[in-house]
DNA sequence: TTTTGAGTTGTTCGA
DNA sequence: GTCGAACAACTCAAA
């Protein structure tokens, strides 16, 4: 008897580790875990849980038509899921593999302790196309420039190809149980924050003219996959298909990017916490609590910037050119630790991704691999006539913006910039 | 080992 | 209004 443990794929379609237990064997119990390691820290209206929840529900609700269901209930799972291969009997524990530091942690405590109890663990690459070490230069050791890492990515698809894992046709292999229900979210003390989050299907649509118009946040047309990327809802290999099918290599390229960040923390776990040029951790930052009060909720007298802070606490989602321009402003302008930053955006951003937020703010803040020279500094009134000439997106977000109820700027921008690359300076040369 | 060319997303200044 | 250079040198990848 096989446990399949569904963690971040949350889909029947595609899924590899799925695919290789419902091929293995007759009597695949499915398994998903509430971890209270991760939900305790999160607020009680989190809408990722509900999407989470939501997810759930449905894979329950398919497996229930071919006369079997999900396991699901919240708790640890190094003691939950030992608990239930006593309780079914199980001999193998399959799952696919995840890159998170945390996710790392755990997972080899669990494979100790199966393994301990004469139980294998196997898990399988499922979240990305290459896995971390597949993708290294000639002497071994990984990539820190993005353009060479994504060529040789781009070789190794074109030469290999994207497979194609289909367990959704063999759901006949379940086990033909009935498990209890799945606990509601008031029972595992949460409510319902969920936002309107675009389905997976219709969002594949976008994906066309999709380098011509995703710099302008009022058109709406980036892809809005990343939370469908985070939970497994959308196979990355149907993506990836889908994007070369159609050449879209600019996306084709988000999807490299979002590799290319994996493996550096596979790689480099501990630039989570630390800058991954170490001498940008001399920066003497600011961090004027007030300051960052007002970039969180959107009151900086920065029109754009607002907008985007605004839209983020709104909706869990911000137009990608935005959310570069607030994390430049925040860094450079205000001069505040990007690690700040960092963390408002986990709490808030739906389509959450921890290698991808760590890389992209090590990026704007210029300590990180590949990262924007530091003086690079984003104007906050260019970035509106480039990107949103019409106001659309500050209208929407911002509509005070033109009264006198808006807020005056929290810092000049001329002087901001020049005390950032001072400040800068001071830090890379001592 | 040494050398060479290249490197996500920008802004400002002066000609 | 447009264009190229400067911003400041540094690290990485590959030959």
């Amino acid at each position: 008897m096989i446990l399949y443990w569904f963690r971040r794929d949350l889909r029947e379609t595609d899924n590899s580790g799925f695919y290789q237990a419902l091929c293995d064997e007759k009597g695949i119990i499915p398994a998903f875990v509430f971890d209270q390691n991760i939900l305790n820290k999160l607020p009680k209206d989190d809408a990722r849980v509900g999407f989470i929840h939501q997810q759930i529900e449905r894979l329950h609700q398919k497996f229930t038509s071919y006369g079997s269901g999900i396991i699901a209930q919240k708790g640890d799972p190094l003691s939950l899921i030992p608990t239930w291969c006593k309780a079914f009997g199980v001999k193998a524990v399959y799952t696919n593999e995840d890159y998170e530091p945390y996710a790392r942690q755990r997972d080899r405590l669990i494979k100790e302790k199966l393994n301990s109890l004469g139980i294998k663990f196997k898990t399988f690459k499922d979240q990305v196309l290459y896995s971390p070490n597949e993708v290294l230069k000639k002497d071994g050791t990984p990539y820190k420039v993005y353009t060479p890492y994504s060529r040789v990515w781009i070789t190794k698809m074109d030469e290999q190809g994207v497979p194609n894992y289909p367990s959704e046709t063999l759901l006949d292999n379940l086990l033909k149980f009935a498990p209890n229900n799945i606990p509601s979210l008031e029972e595992m003390g949460f409510k319902n924050g969920l936002h309107n989050i675009p389905e997976g299907i219709t969002t594949i649509a976008m994906m066309n003219n999709y380098e011509e118009t995703r710099n302008f946040p009022a058109l709406n047309s980036t892809s809005r996959l990343g939370i469908h990327l985070r939970f497994g809802t959308i196979s990355i290999r149907k993506l990836i298909s889908r994007a070369k099918k159609s050449a879209e290599i600019t996306f084709l390229k988000e999807l490299i990017w979002r590799e290319f960040f994996m493996q550096i923390l596979w790689h480099y776990p501990h630039t989570t916490t630390t800058s991954f040029k170490p001498q940008y951790d001399r920066i003497s930052w600011r961090n004027n609590e007030e300051e960052f009060k007002k970039w969180c909720e959107g009151s900086t007298g920065y029109p754009l910037v607002d907008a985007g802070m605004r839209e983020l606490n709104k909706t869990g989602f911000m137009h990608n050119r935005v959310r570069m321009l607030v994390g430049s402003f925040l860094c450079k302008h205000l001069l505040i630790d990007w690690r700040w930053g960092e963390a408002y955006f986990a709490e808030k951003l739906l389509d959450y991704e921890q290698a991808s937020n760590v890389g992209n703010w090590q990026w704007v803040a210029g300590c990180g691999v590949d990262a924007a020279p530091y003086f690079r500094v984003f104007n906050p009134t260019e970035q509106v006539k480039k990107f949103d000439k019409n106001h659309e997106y500050i209208k929407k977000w911002v509509p005070e913006y033109q009264s006198l109820n808006y807020p005056a700027p929290v810092v000049e921008h001329t002087n901001a910039r020049k005390r950032c690359l001072a400040t800068y300076k001071e830090a890379l040369t001592t």
